[in-house]
DNA sequence: AAAACGGGGGC
DNA sequence: GCCCCAGTTTT
């Protein structure tokens, strides 16, 4: 849940993802939309379909993994869980590499090499595996993320209150506030959409997305107007503006009619959407009706 | 190596 | 509006 997600938002998460599945053989024997329905709305879903597939090599191996390399191999486990979860939990000496540790990193040692290339962040890498405290490795390495994210800030470097300030070699020349240099930025999409909210006793009209498609896949989502035969009654609702990455979305939300159901869809009532796994756009747009659904 | 993948919070 | 967040996987 912590990757690319700051730590306060992940904690209501965290509590309601734990109570719903405690250990590793409860989420392994879920339904894959309970466990996405669970995550909605934190992002990244491919997290959540990673961790229970972890959870299922986890219970199937009989044992959880205790060393960097196990760790690595299970899915959705990268570098940096497999250093934070060996290092933290078992006293492995593994340096992790967050994003607060490469800004760390590259202002102590005033290093203005770019950090989105494999070869700084493998320098870093060395660097911070220089530094790490043997015996207390856990510790070393949540200091270290903690000093980026309540010190060594990104925008407002508190040089004046940092614990290491003295050891710092972008602070002593004054380029603290340049650092970490990171290139290749996307260029900004812009995209309009529409999306109808279709209404029956407190039931609105929702499809189920493919399996196989790219983004959100096995998520509910509302239909298009051209999903819509027979589509009556239109009216504008309103429109909201949603950014995914570097997509910046302008949501025109209709309201209508159908003769029928149509093909693929089905009715959801509105007291149970938090049931479903469903993307912040649809949430957004229902709220737009009904501003107090989840 | 670059792009895709969500969403929210801070300024 | 832009940047970043206790990154990983796919292209």
């Amino acid at each position: 849940m912590l990757q690319q997600t700051r730590a306060e938002v992940v904690i209501p998460y965290y509590q309601r993802f734990l109570e719903r599945f405690p250990d590793a053989a409860t989420l392994a024997q879920a339904k894959q939309a309970d466990v996405l329905a669970c995550w909605s709305g934190l992002g990244y879903y491919s997290r959540a379909r990673n961790l229970q597939a972890a959870a299922r090599a986890i219970t199937a191996s009989g044992g959880f993994p205790r060393d960097y390399h196990s760790l690595r191999a299970l899915p959705g486990v990268g570098p940096y869980t497999a250093a934070a979860v060996s290092s933290i939990a078992f006293d492995q000496p593994c340096a992790v590499l967050d994003g607060n540790v490469l800004r760390v990193i590259a202002r102590i040692t005033n290093d203005g090499s770019d950090i989105a290339l494999a070869r700084t962040r493998a320098q870093f890498q060395r660097v911070a595996d220089g530094l790490l405290a043997p015996e207390c490795p856990g510790d070393f390495n949540q200091a270290m993320m903690e000093l980026g994210a309540t010190i060594c800030l990104p925008r407002a470097p508190g040089c004046t209150s940092c614990p290491v300030a003295r050891f710092c070699e972008a602070c002593k020349a004054g380029t603290q506030g340049e650092l970490p240099v990171k290139s290749g930025k996307l260029q900004p999409q812009t995209i309009r959409a529409e999306v109808v909210i279709v209404e029956k006793d407190s039931k609105i009209l929702l499809h189920r997305r493919a399996a196989r498609e790219r983004r959100m896949a096995g998520f509910w989502d509302l239909p298009q107007p051209a999903e819509l035969n027979g589509l009556h009654s239109v009216v504008t609702l309103g429109s909201f503006r949603h950014t995914i990455t570097h997509h910046h979305y302008t949501l025109n939300v209709l309201a209508g009619a159908v003769p029928h159901i149509p093909r693929g869809f089905r009715w959801w009532r509105l007291d149970r959407m938090q049931d479903i796994p469903l993307s912040t756009i649809a949430r957004k747009a229902i709220r737009l009706r009904h501003p107090r659904t989840n």
